[in-house]
DNA sequence: ACCACAACCTGGCCGC
DNA sequence: TGCGGCCAGGTTGTGG
């Protein structure tokens, strides 16, 4: 589910709740959510662990703990991050138990399970070998055109490719494609340097507008307050199919490109 | 290096 | 009510 700016959501809300705060004890319910050290070195290692700072890499947040350490979420498809009171016992879908030692308990839910946590000491075993953060302002559309003009797949599953750009999922690569008026099948060695500064400008004006909306919700997502994001209602063409695009009225089309749904105006994106 | 596809999981929805 | 099939904000591993 989450791409980059659900994740920055979680960031900028984590931060003023957890700063300081300091772990009691963990629970691990579902073992493979650990990727790394293993669930019972992880419950061990993180009992008395303290939150300094909170950082974001692509999709990926990174907690970093005063001890040097850093503890890494991935939330995949339905993972959800929620602090709650002491009253409030883990769900079904609670797979990890964080208990604060003011009384709070911080869960990591996942429906599908797919989301994954890591406890290390360096994060750039975990996130080293992503591509570049498109909201930096080193990121240039050189940058983008060195990436993608050597490559032939099609460009919705090159933007899909973490280690090209970091942090872009399904939505917002719909939704900048059709900003940039791209044709998702195009070639990545296709594209004219007048597409892709289209295209740079495009992704950074979508990623910053999903964090200015709190996100986009559309099955489970849900901000840490339980709130739903609103970016969803600006969505132009994902998950449209059918409806008249607000460009040209030409009704949306679905295609699946690389084994995800795809959507795009036919007629506004060559 | 590229592609197609399966796997990891659960649950909602649709048609029969 | 039940069952099969399809769908879902992601990533990784396999084999060709």
């Amino acid at each position: 589910m989450p791409e980059l700016p659900e994740v920055e959501t979680y960031r900028l809300e984590l931060a003023p709740a957890l700063t300081n705060a300091k772990v009691k004890l963990v629970e691990v319910f579902w073992p493979s959510i650990i990727a790394a050290p293993s669930a019972e070195q992880f419950q061990t290692q993180m009992a008395g662990q303290q939150f300094a700072d909170f950082g974001r890499r692509g999709k990926y947040l990174i907690l970093y703990l005063k001890s040097d350490h850093a503890l890494i979420v991935h939330l995949r498809m339905t993972g959800e991050l929620h602090i709650h009171p002491p009253e409030v016992l883990p769900d079904k879908h609670t797979h990890v138990l964080f208990s604060l030692a003011d009384g709070r308990t911080l869960h990591y839910r996942d429906q599908r399970k797919f989301g994954r946590l890591w406890l290390v000491k360096d994060a750039d075993m975990v996130v080293g070998r992503l591509g570049p953060e498109p909201l930096e302002d080193n990121f240039s559309p050189q940058d983008l055109s060195i990436a993608l003009t050597k490559r032939k797949s099609n460009i919705k599953s090159l933007l899909l490719n973490q280690s090209i750009v970091a942090g872009v999922g399904n939505i917002y690569a719909d939704e900048a494609l059709f900003r940039a008026g791209i044709d998702p099948r195009r070639n990545g060695n296709t594209l004219t340097e007048a597409e892709i500064s289209a295209l740079h400008h495009a992704i950074r004006t979508v990623l910053k507008l999903g964090i200015e909306m709190g996100g986009s919700s559309l099955q489970n997502y849900v901000r840490l307050g339980g709130m739903k994001g609103n970016f969803q209602d600006q969505h132009q063409v994902f998950r449209k199919t059918g409806q008249p695009c607000p460009r040209c009225e030409a009704p949306i089309e679905r295609i699946v490109l690389g084994q995800r749904s795809t959507h795009l105006c036919p007629n506004c994106q060559s």
